[in-house]
DNA sequence: TTGCTTATTCGCATGATTTGCAGATTAGGT
DNA sequence: ACCTAATCTGCAAATCATGCGAATAAGCAA
């Protein structure tokens, strides 16, 4: 996703309003790496401004994933979480905490699908599950984050 | 998934009881490559036997799950689908009929995740979005399968 | 076969997530 | 300051899945 001023820039440009809504959300959203849910951002927005909408925050995301400035990601059938992250990566969720990071992927290229068949894929999506290198330290488990697992 | 006899044996050896709804899913699922939604599956059991319910196509997958004899697949946000399919696989999901497809890979080994992290993944899922060799073929449009995507 | 015990089934209520809708509000230009 | 269209908000509703209690039936014993 790009920087807050470019997104306003971008809406603007395309005669979109700027809302103070819409600006709490660029913030939130910029170089976010939790791969955060549509109810996630809300409490955080909410915290920052009491009455936000929840339907509003769902506008926005989805505004935002048809500009291509978002992705939308599920893992194990949870709820829908989003990723400002455009660059082609791929994911690793971990098991015990649930959180999830952005991988970049060597070799992915190798990749084939094996045997006689005529698909040909546009996109392959990687995902990793296992221990996170946090859940992994038998040392200082106090401060773990919590468990983020939807489902 | 092991044969509808096999279950049979293992639902009496654990003590569970044989029922009709229940023979008639285990021959729904047997070899089963639709990857059906429990939606799916209520629509197609409810046409060999009236009455039965969707409550209990929900319990018997999840009993059959937690037996390890199903696996459950989500792609998209969508629906959860069912696999009976026990092998090492991974899926190629068609973006125009929404098929989706099992497929083994080769050369999976070679993936790594690139640069220093520590993620030790215990399992890796593949996914490729693309066009099927069904809706890839120009001609004969006529038949091909009708979309089934969820979302 | 009859009867008993307990697993199962079934239907409904409920929960979680997401979208549709319509009226109130406001950004941005005149 | 005013207008108009875009936006926000709250609530209803759709979808998918699970909890729960009452009714039912499988499997066993006599």
């Amino acid at each position: 996703m790009r920087s807050p001023e470019q997104l306003v820039e971008r809406f603007r440009s395309e005669g979109l309003k700027i809302t103070p809504q819409r600006q709490l959300l660029f913030s939130l959203l910029h170089e976010n790496a939790e791969h955060p849910t549509a109810e996630a951002l809300y409490t955080t927005a909410s915290a920052q401004m009491p009455g936000i909408s929840l339907r509003t925050v769902y506008q926005t995301l989805t505004d935002l994933t048809e500009m291509g400035e978002l992705s939308q990601v599920t893992f194990d059938g949870g709820a829908v979480r989003f990723d400002p992250n455009l660059a082609d990566h791929h994911h690793a969720v971990c098991n015990e905490c649930g959180a999830i990071a952005d991988v970049s992927i060597d070799h992915l290229d190798a990749v084939s699908i094996s045997g006689p068949n005529h698909f040909s894929p546009s996109s392959t999506s990687v995902v990793f599950h296992g221990t996170c290198a946090r859940c992994a330290t038998p040392t200082s488990n106090l401060d773990k984050p919590t468990n983020n697992q939807t489902k």
